[in-house]
DNA sequence: CAGTGGTCTAGACCACGGG
DNA sequence: CCGTGGTCTAGACCACTGG
């Protein structure tokens, strides 16, 4: 139970961070080495050490900033939506397009929306939360869902809003397979975090809760600094919960 | 896109241990700095990343061990069985019991339980794969369903066994909550892991599934540098059985 | 441009583990 | 005891961001 110095400093420096909100800007590495009178190195590991721990985010020549981490639940019941999740946390969302062209997904994702050989829209998106990227991935949606995908998203960039709204469709997860990753470097500088930074992975299937039709697979990475992952999941029948659609065969 | 020494050190380095099989011994920090010619700290970024990238582990005062991460799949339909989830994944698992006491669950856990204001089983149980610690946690269990816990475990350190076998029952998972989690301290000494590592925290009910009876509680935090938890919501692996059971109403 | 965080050196002392 | 990783110093140069 070795008492360090770089931890005290973090000890202290945290309870100082977190009576503050999100995105507020934080002590530097050369303050807190003048402040606490040691070298830059274990000012330097103090930090990395709120890094680590969720405390604040680090941007080269910009500064260090205070986090809010935002909870994002995962459940069958639950809407969806990126954004309608995010606002209830009490965060702004948004999502920008970054690509969208059509193409031929992957086997799995196909046997998933039930197409055969033809192509899908193939929607790269990412989503942001108080205007911090934390969220990049892919959606596969079948071109006789949403015809003119372009011109749906023009309207509204929340694709949950496109489907309920202008589909008349009520997107419900029908499955959901999810794992914490390392990120590669790859997804790490689509979201701007740091490279080997952790995040989630997550595939999931929307379906419509009237007919059962496919809606759209989500193939999506989450930074885990910025999100805070919970799953809810009912899996077996629940005696409080034992309704038509969720009893084992 | 700068190219540091310590990354590609690390990139070296990782292609080597990845060859290598699980709890190998490789080389430490001042084998490193001399082999590529760099100062100690220079080559302990390098191994602090490759830990972070859970490639290796590190003890200190004994040295830099290859890891082999162990995928831990939570669905409806797998046992809830912590030995047999370890086993089928090609690894050694056993489990050892911490404490056993009577104690009042907290509400939400009584609740489930469908318990009044009754004390029942509190088993606290660390779990190993390969002889490390990757698990830790809570069982709550009614006394009814198991008068002589005691006796039981003596009998077999699989509770699902003990389950299965001598109680006549049929565990499965009815519903999970779980999260990523930086360790706490505490939780952190007990897992023998780096303080401020992360962590799967998981919450799960299992009933019996004949009868829905409630059977056990688990509240257990699992090492993420040990093992990778996966969550699959599936209903079933091909989409068109999906409508079968899984239809909403 | 000044200030930030990122990397790196060449030392030092310490805590811990196992033989 | 020796070797391990953990901490720490007092410098240095660099890349990046912002005004």
């Amino acid at each position: 139970m070795a008492v360090t110095r770089y931890k005290e400093i973090a000890a202290v420096l945290e309870a100082e961070i977190r009576a503050l909100p999100g995105g507020e800007r934080v002590a530097g590495e050369h303050v807190v080495a003048q402040r606490f009178g040691v070298a830059r190195s274990t000012a330097r590991a103090a930090l990395q050490e709120l890094m680590t721990r969720n405390v604040i985010r680090r941007v080269q020549g910009s500064g260090s900033f205070s986090v809010r981490r935002i909870d994002y639940p995962i459940d069958a019941d639950r809407a969806p939506s990126w954004s309608a999740t995010i606002r209830a946390a009490g965060a702004s969302a948004r999502s920008v397009v970054v690509t969208r062209t059509d193409a031929r997904p992957p086997g799995h994702v196909a046997e998933a929306l039930a197409l055969g050989s033809e192509e899908c829209h193939r929607l790269v998106r990412r989503s942001y939360v108080d205007d911090t990227p934390a969220a990049w991935g892919i959606e596969w949606i079948p071109h006789d869902v949403i015809p003119d995908l372009d011109a749906a998203l023009r309207a509204d960039d929340s694709l949950h809003r496109v489907f309920v709204d202008l589909v008349g469709v009520t997107p419900r997860r029908a499955w959901v397979r999810a794992s914490a990753e390392v990120l590669d470097a790859q997804v790490a500088a689509a979201l701007e975090a740091s490279p080997s930074g952790l995040g989630w992975f997550i595939e999931s299937l929307n379906r419509d809760a009237g007919t059962a039709r496919p809606l759209c697979l989500t193939q999506r990475w989450i930074r885990s600094d910025v999100i805070r992952v919970v799953f809810e999941t009912q899996l077996a029948s629940d005696p409080s919960d034992v309704t038509d659609h969720r009893r084992p065969a």
